[in-house]
DNA sequence: AAGTGGTCTAGACCACGGC
DNA sequence: CCGTGGTCTAGACCACTTC
């Protein structure tokens, strides 16, 4: 969670969302209930009228607030996520299945350069290249494969990644800030390798998806290859026009 | 193409966007390359600060333009359109490929109720359902099938479905407005039928997309299965944290 | 130093919705 | 009718980038 910047330096409008936003996240302010109206979000806190609309209009964007003209400002529904990059770990937290991975292998390699490539690094730039099976109820769900910039992670070891989420031990431990991923989905047969380690019958199509996971800084900081057994899973997205 | 509103009685921050967006659509303004500032676009169109401001900000939010500070407003990069719903015809739009579609049926069917409830029609609801098999270069690629209310879409026939793309054709005739589309992405083998219809082996695994298409009013209007040689088709998305 | 975007004020009129 | 959000003015100061 972002720490909270000293309100002191913090921009009006700023500080009007975020008020707005406890009251909602602590239930004070359910779905569908007004909001104070930009006339008593001004007086309130005693700024001008474009500056509590400027918050107003903000929380709209993101998509908290849902605005009616005439009628007034009201807390969005709650948000269904769609196209969120979530981990396997956080995908399968909304499950109520017992979700484990093994880790199959974590190693340094230097000779997938295409992987490299994907990276934006040299095509000989040292890789971590960790392998997982990921279980559910102490069945083999699907394989894993990530690879990050060996220089850049160094310290990541074994023990530290057989507990908990990637993600997570990532962002806490390297700083690093996950922006967005792009991924690319096909399908393939398993091959007799595939068909061992996930016990699978050789006719289930395993899903495969390729991501670049992005940075906030715009730098592809991962390359994830998933195998994922077709008939258990699912990917949901949403497209727009 | 949304038709452009008189500008009599259009908003001067909407007046200012519509000239910088054509100017940008007409190549006068590259990629890259400078807006005019705020206030020089305040003196040029006699408003004030905070409305040049406005419109540059509308225009941020749309991706169209990047703002940086102290430095400027800048035409943004061409867009890379992720997660655009697109029909097949668009989508192959964009290769060289010589695409066309076979209609294999076009009825109506009243025994599909698992369809009806995508679309948040009563079970019995008689639907029209189109079967449509895709092909680049006179090979086949793909079967697709569509459903859309019979009563919402009466008088569509099979000589029109037969040229162009059904997603202009419902939009042009049925003043139909597309907004976005939710899927579910799996994986499967192919049974004995599309093999044959899809002149392929039997080991490879076909991407099953099953498409929900929501019109502006929020209302499901289209349901889509599509079936994709997974060695000829890759899914592209972006997801976000 | 000059110019830019970011924040902000203290007002104004309009169009729309619900009562 | 009154209150709402939508648009707009004519200024202001600040932080930042570029030169």
């Amino acid at each position: 969670m972002p720490v909270a910047i000293s309100p002191e330096r913090m921009p009006a409008y700023k500080r009007i969302q975020e008020t707005i936003l406890k009251r909602i996240e602590t239930g004070q302010l359910r779905p569908g209930e007004p909001v104070c109206s930009e006339r008593e979000l001004a007086r309130i806190h005693g700024v001008s009228l474009m500056t509590a609309r400027h918050a107003l209009a903000g929380l709209e964007r993101e998509g908290r607030v849902e605005r009616r003209r005439g009628a007034g400002t009201f807390v969005a529904m709650p948000k269904v996520h769609f196209n969120k990059l979530m981990s396997y770990t956080e995908q399968m937290a909304g499950r109520n299945l017992a979700i484990s991975s093994k880790v199959l292998s974590l190693k340094i390699v230097q000779d997938e350069p295409e992987v490299a490539l994907r990276l934006s690094l040299p095509a000989t730039a040292r890789l971590l290249k960790l392998e997982r099976i990921r279980e559910a109820g102490n069945e083999p769900f699907a394989l894993e494969t990530c690879y990050l910039s060996a220089a850049e992670f160094a310290g990541l070891h074994r023990d530290s990644v057989k507990r908990g989420s990637l993600f997570s031990l990532l962002e806490r431990d390297f700083g690093l800030e996950i922006a967005h991923a792009d991924e690319e989905i096909d399908a393939t047969q398993p091959d007799p390798a595939m068909v061992r380690l996930l016990a699978i019958p050789r006719d289930v199509p395993l899903l495969r998806i390729r991501q670049v996971i992005y940075s906030k800084q715009g730098k592809p900081s991962i390359y994830v290859l998933g195998l994922y057994r077709a008939d258990r899973h699912i990917v949901h997205i949403r497209r727009f026009r």
